[in-house]
DNA sequence: CTGAAAGCGCTAACAT
DNA sequence: ATGTTAGCGCTTTCAG
């Protein structure tokens, strides 16, 4: 039986009015009956109903954070940045895993609607109109990937991608292979975009596989027709995928870099934990994640605002491991 | 502004109270009455204010976990097991990483406790005094913990550093060091035990090191004085420490395994798809995350039952890759 | 500056 | 089988 504002006003001698104020809004108290009710609120160690007053104030003091994969550790770290923000402004947060499965994806953000004061969606499965109508249940920010009308953080992936190809063919690549996480994932999109302009640009020829799953077993699927396509390099559209890469060209006896070079994207820890450092691009995971809440904080609180489609863009940068190595001789014997 | 019970009941033609058994209790409503409630609901897009209800249920749909470090990947999979038993069952999950720190941890089980039905801690830091006192603040099941009177999820890490050791007794090992992860975690204690008692039956000295902190850091760090006492083998408290021995290895030139065997503890995804995959031991992380909500809704549903120490042990199995082999030579020269 | 009172949206007796 | 009503614990006008 938690004790109630009731219980603390009998003690205090006072209306519960005066409690709630004395927690609530202090300065609307004298001083000394103040402190009078917070010492009975501590020594009864009473904590204020989160239902009671969600009930009135229409807030909950809750967020969520929708995912597509828990077990790839670049969310991980999403997450631990939007509890670390969430925290410092007194929210707690939900989290979800749709599993990469639009449907579940949907019915989760609805759930959690219901629950949360905003959600920070990552990386969706969702097509533009069904993201659009969710984001009129509760307030949303979406992490990589834009619509407009809803904030998001973004990475800049594309720049990264040109960052890649420039160092791939300034080491001497002609012929590359992408090997394509979601087709339909705006992350891929867009690394996408940012990988055929660089190309072009540096007269690399891009040879474009898959799509396939963003995971370990994605990529080492990806290997053989990559192998296939005689290129000297081929770029992961993720670090998941990257590692599938390392491993099956292990298994088949290929040499990184000196017969072949890899890259992966996200720079997720085990990228650099591997026996082959990796190559990749660093995203800023954990700031994403911050940022989100940030942007989620600022619709919340002048909620009668503009819905201007506010886009915080965070810079990603290539980190230049082990798996890259100039090509061993021309592309194609 | 949300559509309410009211409205629904008044576009019914019924009162309140029918609309609330139609979705709460369905058989206590006439089939066509129930048809019709459900119908407008639909229309209406009608879902209960969780907080209203919760107000008066005293539950609140909600169970809570708390993890020590999400960055160890390990954790992400309990996250994922919980959840989805949790989604079965219909509850929504919060999450809390505590940084491996004990007073926040303590401090966002307190917060959680308010809005929770019930809340598993995994691999606590706290003492078992403090925990017992937050066990009685909401319903708790401990994950890698063991403290009388709170149901808990065990992973049988004594038998599998057991097996560690006969496997590495086997191949001819007489000298191993053990870099320890946390003293007071209950994990390192269990893991300690099993060690010790299979060392001692296989005639292998061991040569305890530590205490580190269980990260990739941590593991890098023991491997100087690891080498020092002259050891053929290397038995890190987990995964990411071993990843970590391996990685400091490398750089120092000491081969694995032909000069030096390194094993780890968890199984994580990464241990398998680094350069040199890890001998190590599996634990079953998200089935663990479902057994753990199970005792907890076990729990909510026969609140009265008897505080029966309930323990559920998970088996763990030694999975032999390639990172253990014969010592070179004798132990020392 | 403080108190009284009216609900927030819902469920659970209690009636009918 | 359905309706009426009294709160759950809190915040917030509105008076004083």
């Amino acid at each position: 039986m938690p004790v109630t504002i009731r219980d603390v006003a009998r003690q205090a001698r006072v209306s519960v009015s005066t409690v709630s104020r004395a927690i609530s809004a202090p300065d609307l108290v004298r001083a000394d009956t103040r402190e009078r009710v917070l010492e009975v609120v501590r020594g009864l160690g009473y904590q204020p109903n989160p239902a009671a007053r969600s009930l009135i104030t229409g807030r909950t003091g809750n967020l969520g954070i929708v995912v597509p994969d828990l077990g790839n550790p670049f969310f991980p770290s999403v997450l631990l940045g939007v509890q670390a923000r969430a925290r410092e402004s007194g929210n707690s947060v939900f989290f979800c895993d749709s599993g990469q499965d639009a449907v579940t994806e949907e019915e989760l953000i609805r759930t959690m609607a219901r629950q949360v004061d905003g959600v920070v969606v990552c990386a969706s499965a969702l097509d533009d109109e069904t993201l659009a109508e969710l984001s009129t249940l509760t307030t949303m920010v979406l992490v990589n990937r834009a619509l407009p009308g809803v904030p998001s953080v973004l990475m800049d992936s594309a720049t990264g991608m040109a960052a890649v190809v420039e160092h791939l063919a300034a080491l001497g690549h002609r012929h590359c292979a992408y090997l394509n996480g979601p087709v339909r994932a705006w992350s891929n999109q867009f690394r996408r975009t940012g990988l055929r302009e660089a190309a072009c640009r540096s007269g690399v020829s891009l040879y474009e596989l898959g799509p396939y799953e963003p995971t370990f077993q994605g990529g080492a699927r990806g290997v053989d027709a990559a192998l296939a396509a005689g290129v000297t390099a081929i770029i992961a559209y993720n670090d998941l995928m990257a590692l599938g890469v390392l491993t099956r060209l292990a298994e088949l006896a290929v040499a990184v870099p000196e017969r072949i070079s890899v890259t992966g994207f996200d720079d997720i820890l085990y990228a650099a934990m591997c026996g082959r450092p990796l190559t990749t691009v660093t995203m800023p995971a954990e700031l994403a994640g911050r940022a989100a809440v940030e942007l989620l904080l600022d619709r919340l609180d002048n909620a009668d605002g503009p819905a201007e489609s506010t886009i915080r863009e965070l810079p990603t940068t290539l980190v230049i491991r082990s798996t890259t190595a100039p090509p061993a001789g021309p592309a194609r014997l």
